[in-house]
DNA sequence: CGACTTGTTGAGCCCATTCAATGCTAGTGG
DNA sequence: CCACTAGCATTGAATGGGCTCAACAAGTCG
């Protein structure tokens, strides 16, 4: 695993992110503490650790979730390259929730004792930092709505064109559809759902026609039906920043 | 409506809110706009209104949501006296929700333009302002683990608790209970449940002797068995910030 | 007084659940 | 190469939690 510097950082080349002085890459720089490889379905933060580390994403998927002490489990959103990862962790007496990779990853990880000096002596990167933050929160009340209100088939396809987009801005392209690494699994603890009933709802849309998931590459097969039914929200913006 | 500038602001001083300096203090008086009343029941920001305005709840209730087009609401939180309302607009293209009054509340309405100004030359307000945003994420998180993964009774004794503690610990104590102004169909659109089966969840734990709903005042009768019961989360910090 | 909002309760239905069984694929070890 | 295992996907059957529909009580406001 090679340490990657920031300057010369190829996701913030190639992907949809807003560029920073040379002053600000510098701190950024500085900041980072290391460049680590996870493999998939392993915990990066456990929920009421007093002093959870502080990552930014740089390759693969995970998600953040919560559980009940009887094992229910819930998923609260979904995590893409250049997302930060345990911020809310920092604020708080201890992480409130958890962090799991969904498949193998790349982190980048920080120096958790100089985030005040990056909100004293950097501003518009702690702008950006809360920009993040309250990106995140969208996603959430998002999820928040669907899982409330949405029937189960209009909740798995509102998750399925929500991750598409998603994917698809950051170029996870992969021959017609876009990389799709959940199970049924997951999709059903982020919807609140069983597992059977997800795949029932799951059989229904692909027969519908509308996407179809084979070899962990997710393809919308009539793409505008289906955000008819679902009704999503918008895109993200084109530049977004990455910390 | 007097107008009540930051220097002499009574939640401030009443209130379990963190001191700031005065060159803070005298900041965010400049950065305050107005002070004005709205009666209950009105959108304060509409969802998609692309130039929200951005306050702080200084008296009253008020609450975030989104609507389907078909008239489906999810509440998304509840918001209580010095919390933040609209800032999420400030960092998009458009308001992504809409935010009501859910009783006679006042406000502090603040400069939109000087924002920036805080996070460039008042950095521990700037810190403080995203740690508001990240509370208000954990309240979401929350109550999506609970619609998502509670049963109908479970979910509500928890949305109570969660009330409870926060009315509680801004002192709006009122002859043993709380003030409540919510409706059983604002707790039904907060759980993503139906009217009626509101009612029944709420009668059956009012029946097992745990709370009681009288007179706009909230009671926990058996606040250890409740919170046995809903395992909710901790204590919101005692010293929070207030802009 | 009627109109309206809010809360309450019962009846019946249906969406989503649990339980259970089976197939498919990949990995492991003999 | 095959037996065995484990994880994931799929499907049917039966149950039940939460839904809709409907009626009514109680308080408030014009």
């Amino acid at each position: 695993m090679p340490y990657v510097p920031c300057p010369s950082c190829p996701l913030r080349a190639n992907g949809p992110f807003k560029q920073y002085a040379d002053r600000d890459i510098k701190f950024l720089d500085d900041l980072k503490k290391d460049h680590l490889a996870v493999e998939a379905g392993r915990d990066i933060i456990d929920a009421g650790d007093p002093n959870p580390p502080l990552f930014t994403l740089f390759s693969g998927w995970a998600f953040r979730y919560k559980m009940l002490p009887d094992g229910r489990r819930q998923i609260l959103n979904f995590l893409l390259p250049g997302d930060v990862i345990g911020f809310q962790g920092h604020m708080f007496d201890a992480a409130p929730h958890s962090v799991q990779t969904l498949t193998d990853v790349e982190l980048c990880s920080f120096h958790r004792s100089k985030v005040w000096e990056l909100f004293s002596a950097h501003p518009e990167l702690a702008f950006d930092l809360t920009w993040l933050t309250a990106r995140e929160e969208c996603y959430v009340d998002d999820n928040l709505l669907t899982v409330g209100r949405r029937s189960a088939v209009e909740a798995v396809g509102t998750l399925l064109i929500h991750l598409y987009k998603r994917a698809d801005a950051l170029n996870l392209r992969k021959n017609g559809g876009v990389t799709f690494p959940l199970t049924q699994s997951h999709i059903a603890d982020a919807l609140g759902l069983s597992l059977v009933h997800t795949n029932k709802s799951l059989r229904k849309l692909a027969k519908m026609g509308l996407h179809e998931i084979k070899n962990g590459s997710l393809t919308l097969t009539n793409g505008r039906a289906l955000e008819k039914l679902a009704q999503f929200f918008d895109e993200p913006l084109a530049a977004r920043p990455l910390l």
